[in-house]
RNA sequence: GGAGAGGUGACCGAGCUGGCUGAAGGUGCACGCCUGCUAAGCGUGUGUGGGUCUAAAGCCCACCGAGGGUUCGAAUCCCUCCCUCUCCGCCA
């Protein structure tokens, strides 16, 4: 959320940044319900303090035993006018608030505009494409010779998009979590935590998932809860509405979840095997930080997410995303792309984002500058990484002619022996 | 799910037979004083948001879990919801 007074004093950046980011946000409608919200707010307060005043009076009068009838008179008809602005002042609020959550984050001043991943920037590549002496096969015949996935299954429980790891597969899968949350842990400095999944709409507006992306989360009407689509909805929202002590920032987590996503309107986009699920794992790193330490930490971020792929010796590519590919609430996005030698293709594996002031805004999360005044903090998150096309890309790079594999030494202590997959 | 108790400022805790309580008292914290050091002591200050104002000060409005209601006036009375604790039931 940005704050009025910017947005008043800065209508054409905001103006530009909808339009860059292809949002559909309503400044006029927005600025109308403020000047609106304002002028009410303004009557009410007016009538308040003659209220406030009168009925001081009255209990002196008749205190004193005196008679207060042509006061209460008076306020008997000024109660009825507060009572008449405050239903009107109430929906002014609300149609604010509604304008108010629409508008999205303004991008950082560096990234590059346009509007599809054509004007996404590449950052840098580290690595190569991995060249086989032989017809690399995808990660769905290499799942499949070596019962690593069971999809059918998972589409007869779910429907299609919820997969099912088996054997050699599962653990690998949850070997690759386990190595994650410890790089983090250990060499990046992460604290972990493990949070729930399903959370309530405040929380899910308190990031920016909503009100813009209702229809792609799962919900659970009896009880008006979401499943997350990232963890970053609960990690961030760890310290909504808190003031952080002096000494606190600043604050990392990372945290292991599940993700659940609708992918509504991606229908056959990507589908095959495990490039686009409806419920996936993730490992998730967030940060809390001083405002003018927010881009150093999102460069540090992405270096660690990239750690990851680094030491599994994975090809990446990172790109700079453009204005049209960022997301509602970021101000500057990363993405990076894995290698999968036998799909043949670039996945994202990651996206790390500095949100700036904005989330923060929205969830409440401030602290205090050495006067004492609360200022909102700057948040960001990376995911470091997304497993399912993090095991595509391992698969398919690490296999042998024999269609077996040959993964990193990283990832030993890490796998349970005797699983097929041990370097 | 049932019965009961409760949700007040950074924390503890009064107020809850409606008005002078944004909120006593204490702790903590900050600054000043005092003090061989430490400890103790004294004084002052110490919420958030909005408005007014060139700015500060001042003044005004809102907020005592959330939302409604009663009333001239509610932290205080009534209703609904949420949360916490205790007991019972049920269940990983």
């Amino acid at each position: 959320m940005l704050d009025l007074k910017f947005i008043r004093a800065n209508i054409d950046l905001v103006r530009q940044a909808i339009t860059n980011k292809n949002e559909k946000a309503d400044l006029d409608a927005l600025l109308e319900a403020d000047e609106a919200r304002r002028s009410l707010q303004h009557d009410f307060d007016t009538l308040k303090a003659r209220q406030n005043k009168v009925s001081q009076e009255i209990a002196k009068a008749k205190k004193a035993g005196e008679d207060a009838g042509e006061m209460l008179a008076e306020m008997a008809e000024v109660a009825e006018q507060i009572k008449e602005i405050n239903a009107n002042l109430s929906q002014a609020n609300a149609r604010l608030e509604e304008q108010q959550l629409r508008v999205p984050n303004v991008p950082h001043p560096s990234v590059p505009v346009g509007f599809n991943e054509e004007a996404n920037r590449v950052v840098r590549e580290w690595g190569a494409k991995r060249e086989f002496s032989f017809e690399p096969l995808d990660h769905l015949e290499l799942a499949e010779k070596n019962g690593l996935l069971d999809l059918p299954r998972g589409a007869k429980l779910s429907g299609s998009g919820f997969p099912v790891y088996t054997g050699a597969g599962a653990a690998l899968e949850r070997g690759l979590i386990n190595f994650m949350l410890d790089m983090h842990i250990r060499d990046h400095g992460y604290t972990e935590v493990a949070v729930p999944i399903l959370v309530n709409r405040k929380s899910m507006t308190g990031t920016g998932q909503l009100p813009k992306l209702e229809e792609d989360m799962y919900h659970i009407d009896q009880d008006d809860l979401f499943l997350i689509p990232t963890a970053e909805v609960p990690v961030t929202n760890l310290h909504a509405e808190e003031i952080l002590k002096p000494d606190q920032l600043p604050l990392k987590y990372v945290a292991y979840t599940p993700c659940f996503r609708r992918e509504a309107g991606s229908y056959g986009k990507d589908t095959r095997g495990l490039q686009r699920l409806h419920q996936f794992n993730k490992v998730e790193m967030v940060r809390f930080v001083e405002p003018e330490a927010s881009y150093t930490a999102l460069d540090e971020m992405l270096g660690e997410a990239e750690a990851i792929l680094r030491a599994l010796g994975l090809h990446y590519r990172v790109l700079e995303l453009c204005t049209g590919d960022l997301s509602f609430a970021s101000a500057k996005t990363y993405d990076i792309e894995v290698w999968a030698p036998g799909t043949g293709k670039y996945l994202e594996v990651s996206s790390v984002s500095n949100f700036e002031d904005f989330q923060a805004r929205r969830a409440g999360i401030r602290k205090k500058d050495p006067q004492g005044k609360p200022y909102f903090v700057h948040t960001l998150n990376g995911s470091g990484l997304a497993t399912p096309r993090l095991f595509i890309a391992l698969l398919e790079s690490c296999q042998t002619p024999s269609g077996g594999f040959e993964l990193p030494d990283a990832l030993k202590g890490h796998l349970p022996p005797g699983m097929g997959l041990t370097p």
